[in-house]
DNA sequence: CGGCATCCGGGCAGATACTG
DNA sequence: CAGTATCTGCCCGGATGCCG
């Protein structure tokens, strides 16, 4: 039952690794969200639609730190992905709003819970950290 | 109230948008978090040392895709985080056998919750990434 | 065996300028 | 207002070679 190597463009082995990590061959799957999740404001604006409908620009307002590209590029993913839906308004000026879909809803459950072990869990891995750097300084 | 920027090295207003998405100034938990989280590999070690403690070499042989240099430069970064502890055997050849902390077992729990989520809603989203594309396709 | 140092190539992300 | 297009720099990650 040795693994076949199929003709994919360029695997780099990960997706095989994501099977080899416990599970079935969901590994697609698992790289496919974990690619997202893990995904610098994927998250962040997945939450920030939690409760309500924005704007383009209202979002990145919402988001300092995001640039109009990235923003673009991110709800482009999202929409793509079917986790927020993307309404335009024929007026002028245009308005383009972005709001979250049901797929999108369970994910913040999952963000939440992500957000929760972080922050308990925080402190002791700063305190990890803080324990190895004065170990390992020099 | 505005926010402090302090003397951070480049903090590209990331740090600031976590904590704007929707919490309180748990912001950087949740970043540091997510970084690891998102990163390519660390919950792949993770959830390869779940039920066993492996040596470098083993851990390789079960990631597939992964390549020394980031192979090491993870279980560092784990390590140092305390998910993982490292063990060095004064032996020749010299042994060195990787295992999971308790503070690992209880992330194993959230990637599994994403894993679940990931294998669950899966076809919904390819089922969105293909009709997108259809629509979208020129 | 289990690393670390070095080099280097590709892709991601920011900044800027332009459009419907 | 809400994007697209282009250019550029930089970091990530692979490959290789050497050490304890």
């Amino acid at each position: 039952m040795s693994v076949e190597v199929t003709g994919d463009p360029a695997p780099t082995g990960y997706e095989r690794s994501c099977e080899a990590a416990g599970d079935v061959d969901h590994g697609r799957a698992i790289r496919d969200v974990l690619d997202r999740v893990g995904d610098k404001w994927s998250l962040l604006v997945v939450a920030t639609l939690r409760d309500e409908r924005l704007r383009f620009s209202e979002l990145q307002r919402h988001i300092p730190g995001i640039s109009q590209r990235m923003l673009t590029l991110t709800v482009r993913q999202l929409e793509r992905d079917g986790l927020i839906t993307r309404t335009v308004y024929a007026e002028v000026p245009p308005r383009v709003e972005y709001e979250l879909t049901d797929l999108g809803g369970t994910l913040i459950t999952l963000a939440m819970a992500l957000a929760d072990w972080a922050i308990e869990n925080h402190p002791h891995i700063e305190e990890s950290r803080a324990a190895y750097d004065a170990a390992h300084q020099r």
